[in-house]
DNA sequence: CGTATTACCGGACCGTGGTCCGTTTGCAAG
DNA sequence: CTTGCAAACGGACCACGGTCCGGTAATACG
């Protein structure tokens, strides 16, 4: 029997040049997509910018969808914290529907800023999108107020149905094809959301 | 001053070795899609089964969504015409909200039917099946019944959601990924509608 | 029928996302 | 320090979607 315990392998020892690699990759990532547009730079020239090769690239971030991901959730780990911690009306405390709303409007907002990045993001095969975790918590979140403002509805499938309407494709083409001003969007949701859950 | 008419060239004349070729194309799509699974059929396995070279098969059809739309409009050219010309509750006389209704749930089962279809016909960068012509006539057919159900609503917004609520990629995957009977999706649309558009 | 025009053909070619595998290297134990 | 080995590296490699352009043949016209 063994005197000290076991190293906690749930994060497996990462070896250092791993790390930096991976840090030089989103630091690359990073700096090329501000540069040149998300849509111009290729996985190559990623790797090359920062100095490592493909494979290691696409090891570390299985593919492209996944290393947007990994950029997003640096800039929305933030918001994800509000939502579970944070003040009213976005965090508890406030009535589900104005939490909803809330919800929608931050993420309304922080998708067209980055919207290049989250069609990335989106952009996979199949439903991929609709399977990676950042998906799956804000689905749990939204299914939750559902419930809660009103028990009759099928929260699950309006679940959907809210996420579908805040997901980038549809806002970046409402705020750019289409010329709709972003406020416009967002009262647009809100109504949505009052129509659908206003009490009987 | 000619005593004969110009040919009308709304149809330039197409030329009798290019119909013949696309109408192998389509053949062997539809053969291989049918055999092999959308997308385990590579445009190269297409133009090969068609006899036909490559670069045929993109001139015709400029890329591999725009050749599985075409797939798909053959099928839902009767639909289409229902909607403006059928019999209630899909086509004119019914009340607004029944058409809406008629049409998601017909939507919904003819998405089903051919989701891997779909899946590559709605999989483009961008929002780029937002602004082929089948989307821009349902738009337009959703927007119209939307403003003669609640003139105070926000059309062109809730008509864009409408339709998201019904793109395959949402549609295939409550149905496959999450399990989720059609009946219940066709269910949860039609609440969604009438929550949406019931008269205050 | 002969000829000119020109749409159309086909496959070589390119860049990209993603995989594979022989080689290197960090790390820990002796 | 030496040694052993798993983990990580990197770039050659592949398949695919899409483009290009020199050659071909269908049509129109005389």
């Amino acid at each position: 029997m063994p005197t000290e315990l076991p190293v906690r392998d749930s994060e497996p020892h990462e070896r250092a040049d791993a790390a930096r690699n991976r840090r030089r990759i989103v630091a690359a990532a990073e700096r090329l997509f501000a540069r040149e547009g998300v849509a111009n730079v290729s996985m190559d020239a990623i790797a090359a910018e920062a100095g490592v090769g493909k494979g290691t690239l696409f090891r570390r971030f299985g593919d492209r969808a996944s290393l947007a991901r990994t950029l997003i959730s640096e800039r929305e780990a933030g918001f994800q914290d509000d939502l579970i911690r944070g003040a009213p009306p976005l965090g508890p405390g406030a009535p589900p529907v104005e939490r909803l709303v809330a919800f929608g409007t931050g993420l309304i907002r922080f998708k067209a800023e980055h919207s290049d990045l989250f069609c990335a993001a989106e952009n996979g095969q199949d439903g991929v999108r609709l399977r990676g975790s950042p998906y799956l918590s804000y689905r749990q979140h939204v299914r939750m107020l559902i419930e809660e403002a009103d028990p009759g509805a099928d929260a699950d499938y309006l679940a959907d149905v809210l996420l579908a309407a805040l997901s980038a494709e549809l806002i970046s083409y409402l705020s750019g094809t289409a010329a709709m001003p972003l406020a416009r969007v967002e009262r647009g949701f809100e109504d949505l959301v009052r129509r659908l859950l206003s009490a009987p």
